[in-house]
DNA sequence: TATTATAATACACATATGTGGTATAAGTCA
DNA sequence: TGACTTATACCACATATGTGTATTATAATA
């Protein structure tokens, strides 16, 4: 945010260093098991060089998953609400997009097993932008705004958080529906899909 | 769990001083300035007498976590949908009763204040419970059961959560009530009833 | 109570951490 | 380029960590 960009080319080069010698780490070894000596030494900067930017390794992955939100903000653009949450999957999709391209660098950062601060930042900044959208196209009490897409959001990313860490039991497509079915129209949306379900497709091929 | 009654009195009486230390240094220091040798030395006991049973502070939190969703668990009783889900805040309401009384001890790790790991272990607790009870009651596919409940639960603890750490903007009934209707009837609902709030009311009252 | 099993301690060691002080190297800027 | 500023390195130290090995204390139980 306030990011007044360093003069100092040492500074640019040490910390470059640092991340750079962290994200290989991250690729060899779990993230408990790396140790700011080393750290340090794949840079190839004194130790204590290190504490003159960083107090802890978790600085270093803070900082880093600050930037990957906002990469994340900047690409994903407005959020259209008659889009995005009639089709929530697209909002997820562009941001697996993000993390299988462009950062892919970090990827084991962001695989979403177990990271919980990363996915907290995101679920806070797609909340502040939907609200900014929601509030500018219908006339609704603030308040209830923030309980509502509070909500809806954390609902959906920890939907897709459990898919993805789990064996993706359900298909992509069911999860989009339900979720969708489920902001628009609650529970008694999903049990009337149930129903036409059934009629459909007989019953037998229910639980 | 599977846990195994300890049959040898040292053992009990070194992880209950180690435990006790643990509690009561949490009251008076952050949770990352506990080192080993703090509790080793509060609970009077050899460092690598602490190894022993746990490798490291974590493991300490986690089992004392364990713990405190079991009881949870069997003090919260079956989960009534009927009742639970049309209010929400029933659930949370007896969560808080459990904190505050017999477990006020852990005042200090329960506080909600950024303890994830918490916080999901109780969802998930939640989310079992509630699809049992679900599926008792209601024909509908079970994968789709984990979505709805996964969106519903998670959406719900989110809302308090952030609730409880805010200023309390918002006043209980309307954050019970909004869920409420958001699980039921979805946004579409929501709107409902916020034209009739604005007839009643009249719309300066509204944002 | 005597025997046996093992929990806990005492001691030691290699490594990690956080922090201080001083010297050196590399940047900035006139 | 030369004078300055400061980032970084080097060295040192007190404490924390994780893990050995040998010894002592305490519990289970015959």
């Amino acid at each position: 945010m306030e990011e007044k960009k360093t003069v100092d080319r040492r500074v640019r080069k040490t910390k470059r260093a640092i991340r750079h010698a962290f994200a290989k780490l991250l690729s060899q070894k779990d993230i408990n098991d790396i140790t700011i000596r080393d750290i340090a030494d794949l840079a190839d900067i004194n130790r204590k060089t290190f504490y003159s930017y960083y107090s802890g390794i978790h600085q270093v992955v803070d900082e880093i998953e600050n930037e990957v939100v906002l990469a994340f903000e900047s690409v994903l653009g407005d959020i259209d609400l008659k889009r995005d949450l009639k089709n929530p999957h697209s909002i997820f999709e562009r941001l697996t997009a993000i993390i299988n391209t462009d950062l892919e660098f970090y990827g084991h950062l962001l695989s979403m097993h177990g990271n919980v601060s990363l996915v907290s930042k995101i679920v806070t900044m797609l909340i502040n932008k939907s609200k900014e959208a929601l509030l500018s196209q219908i006339e609704m009490d603030d308040k209830i705004a923030d309980i509502v897409l509070g909500y809806a959001i954390t609902g959906m990313i920890a939907v897709y958080q459990q898919w993805f860490n789990s064996d993706r039991l359900q298909s992509i497509e069911e999860i989009s529906e339900t979720i969708s079915i489920m902001f628009f129209h609650g529970f008694s949306g999903v049990l009337e899909q149930q129903k036409n379900y059934r009629k459909t497709h007989g019953s037998e091929e229910l639980r």
